[in-house]
DNA sequence: CATACATTCAATTAATCACTTGATTGATAT
DNA sequence: ATATCAATCAAGTGATTAATTGAATGTATG
């Protein structure tokens, strides 16, 4: 099979790229960035059925990108590394950059309309110091329970239309959701700027701001 | 196809996993990183027959990793952007962390033995201004002759047993080659140090030093 | 010990992939 | 035009993949 050390190589590498290059499986590890999850929650949360998404995961196993352990009847499966965060972010970059249809799909998200620069997870850890900014956080009620930004409001982009009359329209609102690969934070900037509200997104999301070893709770 | 935006956007990210998650292409990307080539060159270098580079070509092309521009008779590859080489750094980095094969191969490489840490390239620079260092260029001749660190010289593995009396007991050697994925420098350290040299491989190769806005001649 | 439960394994299908072979296109030189 | 060369296309084979279904495993509970 590997005849040359250079290939066996290679061919270890193409395992970790050909782990990430499933859409399903790129789901599974953004959530597993919002923390530790059994199988069944996994392929709830993703959208697969149950020996599906196992599949799924000994593929990521395979690759070195999750590990498990049992805790009674259920297998926890996590995270092996941040780092893989830190690749799969990359990745976005190098899709931004090069394809044209990444784009289209964000132009889309924005309503068509320019969408602002994101804040960065350090200006915005000095404006929520200084309490001058509204913080959204635009996940799921239950990953919003395991943990988010400490000031921020937990609301669904369905939760969104009713919210509105209780917002400032003249201080800046900061929405996060999951993280890079998640669009959430981009609809609800694009429906808040729609109402005239000064609003842009987070760079990065909960795992990223928790990775910069801030303040979650 | 892609039902939602966030599915659309991720088999965009997935199409440029998938075009890393074969040896052959990561190849391929290994040589354009060295300089823009033709087919024909490409394919001899990496082994494979025209046809089957073509077609590998084409598959990074689709992800948007390479560009080609006619001329005359032959189509000139080279990358879009040099980026992918980030990303295809953070890919090593990730598949060392967590695959434990990776780690055997590289101790393989290296006799059994621990290797030292590899050479900063703001390290060598300021050593190559000083003097006080000899540089191995462990690549074929023709990649050599495209371009090369100043004061390099071009020694192939093969070549190197003749080469060792020429080389100062006392001076520290570095080597270096095409990149990260490229093992010649390994190889190169590991020889030298059996003989009993003060060698060291450079932290990336040529690309990387090139890129960092190095001089290169 | 029997049962229920969460996960994994095994077998199947349809789709995709890598590679080979031979034909075709595009550009240059005679 | 004709011949030549580089690259691509098209078709076919064997291997691999994702997803589905149903059976098997291991773990806790009655």
């Amino acid at each position: 099979m590997s005849s040359s050390p250079k290939i066996a190589l290679l061919e270890e590498y193409a395992l970790i790229a050909r782990a990430l290059s499933a859409p399903a499986r790129l789901m599974i590890l953004e959530q597993l960035a919002q923390g530790e999850r059994g199988v069944e929650a996994l392929a709830g949360k993703v959208g697969l059925n149950i020996a599906n998404c196992s599949q799924h995961l000994q593929h990521l196993r395979r690759a070195g990108l999750v590990t498990s352990r049992r805790d009674g009847k259920a297998v926890i499966y996590c995270l092996t590394d941040a780092k893989t965060l830190a690749l799969m972010d990359m990745l976005r970059v190098v899709a931004e950059r090069n394809l044209a249809q990444v784009e289209n799909i964000l132009r889309g998200l924005s309503g068509g309309e320019d969408a602002p620069e994101p804040v960065s997870r350090k200006e915005l850890a000095v404006r929520l110091a200084a309490g001058t900014v509204t913080i959204l956080d635009v996940r799921p009620a239950d990953e919003y329970a395991t943990g988010h930004i400490p000031g921020a409001i937990n609301v669904t982009l369905a939760q969104l239309d009713d919210m509105f009359p209780t917002f400032d329209q003249e201080s800046e609102i900061v929405a996060y959701c999951r993280g890079p690969y998640c669009i959430y934070a981009h609809q609800a900037v694009a429906a808040l700027r729609k109402r005239g509200f000064h609003a842009r997104r987070l760079e990065g999301g909960l795992p990223e701001w928790r990775e910069d070893g801030r303040q979650v709770i």
